[in-house]
DNA sequence: CTGAAAGCGCTAACAG
DNA sequence: CTGTTAGCGCTTTCAG
């Protein structure tokens, strides 16, 4: 397993056409460091040779590694996979190196892997913040020495920032179901000190008050188990007064419809549900979802990284609303 | 966004204590290198001024970079994820780093994956091939220079494979089934060229021969859409004739389930069904699901990847059932 | 247009 | 027990 190949190295390339090292570094920088012939002579070699350049030592000499870190609260909840594969398409595209780590949804392993990260010397460290206060720490020592960008989640500090327009997310599901005649709003999957699950929230609340003045008391606060099981003593007092949902995840949207369901109520004539992420959950269980524009996200992720100008939204992107039979409305959506 | 911090190296760390940094590499490496209270005079002068030491230098020297690269074939198939996860936990324990990339679902794509890892150094690769016979050539070439581990799929090379044992877990479905009084077989979800699903087929055919005979006639092989749709012709040829199907994913199950109920059909009444990997699809979904051994397979793969030696099962790790309303089992199960 | 030389930060002989 | 020295492979002044 050991690399059977001799090492090739700039000095193999170098003695083989009869130049100077520093003379097929030129070459392969690009900055027409050499002659017509010599260059041409140095790019069949080196290829003959399969040279293929030491990024370690290049590393160590330019002070860069060309890999960014990325670090997410929890791999098992399907939308970081998503978003993890935009950012790792257009940051290969860029020729970066992408080292994943996974914060267990704990704010302690999520500063020990952000030292490994850095550790590494990753030349920046894209973020989605476990918790909204206790990451700022962690975040903030490494901004010291990397550019942080935080995506999806933030953790009120100094780092840069990509991620929906809250807003307008939410104002997509509540006017999609007044549309369709809904008028007493639920809202279900609030985690507490996940900051979009608090800025989505806060946006319902803001968005209900005057349509709705009711809607602030039907609010599922905590869940049971893996499958985000609804607690039926919230039901029990829910149910009757409330015929649509806003929720923060395909998951409880869809936990929501079978525990409405197994009472008998039905989805969606008596009770609307609007999911988060249009995860496959949503296709599967026909749940109308909010869809967060990933490359857009992606795009502006690498930006960043790169330290490339971008113009972003002010308020962050807008998503859109794929809508399936949870709310069976087949009104156009913009 | 630069380090602020100005560099502190092994030097600094040296001069500050007044000795040679010979003697604070040693001191960091653990081999007993200097006296008791130089020893703690490095330690306390190296945490007061935050030394961190420098893995690129050290990965130059040392012709090491402590890091694996993983490539999967797919980051949207919830499996992955899970097993990405698993993984991730374990190398982080042993200290590696996990440079993650998606192969899209593409040999080119996965050739030149490999490549960029390679490039970065990475000390060995964990692959799940996207295609048992396509994706060999760029395995071996990465053969040559790294330690190569394929993981969950393979493709019939002379890399290390780690993977479940595909007779048994085929078996635990079926004789799950068999002990409902379920006697007519299914199966859904073959997709060619993937190793796992050649292999789940053939025990398919191999354990129903002499227990039904017919079931060699009842397969899918053939999905359509996101959701991997069931087609409407293969239900109308055999809907009827069956009573059990076994598939290759939770989505295919979920999909086989809506197809079913809608035709009428009551599962599990009429018909049982059994998905694969255990994911919140199947939870969510009620599907009785069978579940791979993720630890001891990320556990597994550590051990190649550290060349320890481990006993691994000779015919791969045997996975689990979980059962579910789609089975309706209650039935004890190992 | 090209080469010589220095050095990124660390570790591993080899002395003493 | 500790220091000196050399060098991993590359890039980058600085000369020529």
């Amino acid at each position: 397993m050991r690399n059977d190949k001799q090492r090739v190295t700039i000095r193999t390339v170098a003695d083989a056409v009869g130049v100077s090292t520093a003379t097929v570094s030129r070459v392969f920088s690009g900055q027409g460091g050499a002659g017509e012939d010599v260059t041409q002579r140095i790019f069949r070699v080196a290829s003959e040779l399969g040279y293929r350049g030491n990024s370690i030592a290049r590393s160590l000499r330019s002070q860069r590694t060309d890999t960014v870190g990325l670090l997410v609260p929890n791999l098992l909840n399907p939308f970081f996979p998503a978003l993890i594969q935009a950012i790792e398409v257009r940051l290969q595209a860029g020729g970066l190196g992408l080292l994943l780590a996974d914060s267990q949804g704990s704010v302690g392993v999520e500063a020990q892997r952000i030292r490994a990260l850095l550790d590494r010397r990753v030349d920046s460290l894209i973020i989605s913040p476990v918790d909204q206060v206790e990451s700022r720490t962690a975040i903030q020592e490494a901004l010291r020495s990397v550019t942080v960008v935080q995506v999806d989640r933030q953790a009120g500090n100094d780092a840069a920032y990509v991620g929906v327009n809250h807003r307008q997310s939410v104002e997509l599901a509540l006017n999609h179901m007044r549309q369709l005649g809904r008028t007493r709003f639920a809202f279900a999957g609030y985690d507490a000190g996940v900051s979009t699950s608090e800025e989505r929230l806060r946006w319902f609340l803001e968005l209900t008050k005057d349509i709705d003045p009711g809607a602030s008391t039907r609010i599922l606060r905590e869940t049971v188990g893996d499958a985000d099981e609804v607690p039926h003593e919230w039901l029990d007092r829910h149910a009757d007064g409330m015929d649509a949902v806003v929720t923060t995840s395909d998951l409880i949207a869809v936990s929501m419809q079978m525990a409405l369901r197994e009472r008998g109520y039905s989805v969606p004539e008596d009770v609307a549900i609007v999911g988060f992420d249009n995860t496959r959950l949503a296709a599967v269980a026909q749940i109308t979802s909010i869809q967060q524009p990933l490359d857009d996200l992606a795009e502006a992720v690498a930006a960043k990284v790169e330290g490339t100008r971008l113009e972003l939204p002010t308020d962050g992107f807008p998503c859109t609303l794929v809508i399936r039979h949870s709310t069976a409305g087949s009104s156009a959506d913009r």
